[in-house]
DNA sequence: GTCTATAAACCGATAGAC
DNA sequence: GTCTATCGGTTTATAGAC
């Protein structure tokens, strides 16, 4: 939409063009070392140009991650071991694509209630997910019944935890050793709550 | 050190009190939104003064860092689950008091090299503390062997990934539910791990 | 040490000409 | 839509009086 024809299509493209550019920017920089002056002459246009399409450096902001929330299609409830390892490598694909967000995920909550809104929209929607696909696996008997109460709920917690710090904490880790993947993150919480069954599956998913 | 006597106290004074203040403020507003001018205001200095003892914002945080790092006392191998619950109250006890770093953990690795190599050293320090902690409480039968190669590894990086990240996430999940602690988050990840004895001992110190 | 005063350089943001 | 010009605010830095 938006995209129809000359003048119209114009329009949108400077548009389109100051959103990539400032994302590009984001992701090589971090967030607070890029300027408006930085898009603005990266990209070859005057800086009154530039805020004539966004006023604020907080609208540039919120129009990527409108961008990003529009493109991010709502997963399935993982119903099989199998289908949970392929959401764990889509959410490991999706940050990483998106570095600079989950770089400064803490820190642009504080940038605007706007944000800090779709951040808590974005964490409810998945924790409803992880809910739902634990309550499978349980049936399935893949996952052992909760040992005390909460124990789904916290460790549910530790993998959302995990999948939006793993950018700056493999960041941290880097000189230690090679950073872990999120995928290793994730079935290593998950691994000592599967049954039996469980494990042999995933043996078998993961090689 | 360097509190001796008239003059020479003085000369300290200043430059710990704007430490202090400039801790506060960053903990209360953020500290993005701190300017040396709020700093200054607070204490009642001119900006010239504190200028003269620090010269840029990114000197103030640093030293705030070198004194809180001044002040970790490294904490003793935990020989006993009692002790690792110990260790886990400290870490939270410390996260909480110093809210402000880890909530901006992140950003501050980008602020300077200097900052980014002292939360290199502190992550190396405690994952070798929770190395050696896990090989006692193994030995001593508390904690299940390896059930594949790098489980102890990628446990002890959740448990870090949780104890850095707590603050921030913790403000997401607020709307949702009470956030839980450092300490649940910990245990949560760890339970699961913990043999027959180990998790009849921990019920015992958890009540 | 502490203060005032000042200036350069940069930032986000706005107004108005074309 | 795009530009130039400009505003107020910030960090950073320097000078010099007390």
């Amino acid at each position: 939409m938006g995209v129809v024809i000359g003048a119209v299509m114009m329009e949108n493209s400077t548009k389109q063009e100051i959103l990539k550019t400032a994302k590009d920017l984001f992701n090589q920089r971090g967030f607070n070392a890029v300027s408006l002056r930085d898009i603005s002459g990266v990209m070859g246009i005057s800086k009154g140009n530039l805020t004539y399409h966004f006023k604020k450096k907080e609208d540039i902001i919120e129009a990527i991650l409108d961008e990003m929330s529009g493109q991010y299609r709502p997963p399935q409830v993982p119903q099989s071991l199998g289908e949970m390892n392929a959401l764990f490598m889509h959410l490991q694909t999706m940050v990483k694509d998106n570095a600079f967000y989950f770089w400064h995920h803490a820190q642009l909550a504080q940038v605007s209630p706007k944000i800090r809104e779709q951040q808590s929209k974005v964490y409810q929607t998945n924790i409803k997910l992880f809910r739902q696909a634990f309550a499978v696996f349980n049936k399935d008997g893949v996952l052992l019944d909760e040992q005390f109460p909460g124990q789904y709920e916290q460790t549910i917690d530790s993998l959302l935890l995990a999948c939006i710090y793993w950018i700056p904490f493999g960041e941290l880790k880097q000189k230690v050793g090679q950073p872990a993947t999120f995928q290793q993150y994730a079935w290593a919480v998950l691994y000592p709550l599967l049954t039996e069954k469980g494990k042999k599956l995933l043996q078998e998913i993961r090689g």
